[in-house]
DNA sequence: ATGGTAGTTCAACTA
């Protein structure tokens, strides 16, 4: 059995606690986190070792920063596409149990026609380019992460007032589908949807009493890997306690 | 038509 999740933390300083509970009532082999905000000198390894789990991460000062949790070795880590120079930490990639697993901080892009938004679909780009490369050289392969786009109406509480905005752009979702048509599945759509499941919600306007919510956060495995799956569910109880996260957990099984 | 909150940092930015 092989579990798998993935949290955007939105600090993890702040969110210590939350993540370090959440891994002892969960028990994943492996948790990739997102919105770190901390530089690597800070990153508080030995509370996650106490734990039994070794930490990678690759941070910065006040924003972005990833990190790789896992009770397993991990191999041959990554923290950049090839030859795309960023300075924003994105991107961590790490081989476990052979299998090349991929966190990825997707830019936010805030708003369609911004820089920002240019620049996520540069990101994108750089993405598609390597997940192709990963898929070749791996047998098997995750990715998961807060990849900031809700891949269909289904995944927005309400499409109408989200439609063509950013996280639910036509650019956007066509980038999510060319990634899956690389020979990936998002493994949530393995089972029975929970209706009304996102995992985003706007800290304003009581975005989560309201469940006024996306579903941004994912976990993607290469198709054989994917006949493995045995459950993906996100777990909204982080999301109810004080001080959350404004995402919840994503937690994906495998019986490998 | 554009606010609402949270985190980092301490005025303004990102989400």
């Amino acid at each position: 059995m092989f579990r798998i999740a993935t949290w955007n933390v939105n600090s993890l300083r702040v969110r210590l606690t939350h993540v370090l509970d959440w891994l002892a009532t969960n028990q994943p082999d492996v948790l990739a986190l997102q919105e770190t905000k901390m530089t690597d000198d800070l990153f508080p390894v030995q509370s996650f070792e106490q734990l039994g789990y070794q930490a990678i991460y690759s941070g910065q000062k006040t924003y972005n920063g990833v990190a790789l949790l896992s009770k397993l070795p991990l191999q041959s880590v990554a923290t950049s596409f090839p030859g795309y120079a960023d300075p924003q930490k994105r991107v961590l990639c790490a081989t476990v149990k052979k299998i090349a697993v991929l966190n990825l901080y997707i830019p936010n892009g805030s708003e369609v026609g911004s820089e920002k938004y240019q620049y996520k679909l540069d990101w994108l780009s750089q993405l598609q380019a390597y997940a192709r490369q990963l898929l070749q050289t791996h047998t098997h392969c995750i990715l998961l992460g807060d990849f900031n786009i809700a891949p269909t109406d289904e995944d927005v509480h309400d499409p109408v007032e989200w439609q063509g905005k950013v996280l639910c752009s036509e650019q956007e979702r066509a980038s999510f589908f060319n990634l899956i048509d690389a020979g990936l599945k998002d493994c949530y759509h393995l089972f029975p949807r929970q209706d009304n499941r996102f995992s985003w919600w706007d800290y304003r306007a009581a975005g989560f009493r309201r469940n006024r919510g996306l579903r941004i956060d994912h976990i993607l495995a290469d198709t054989a890997l994917a006949t493995h799956c045995t459950s993906c569910r996100i777990d909204v109880a982080p999301r109810k306690l004080e001080q959350p996260s404004d995402h919840a957990p994503v937690l994906a099984e495998f019986d490998i």
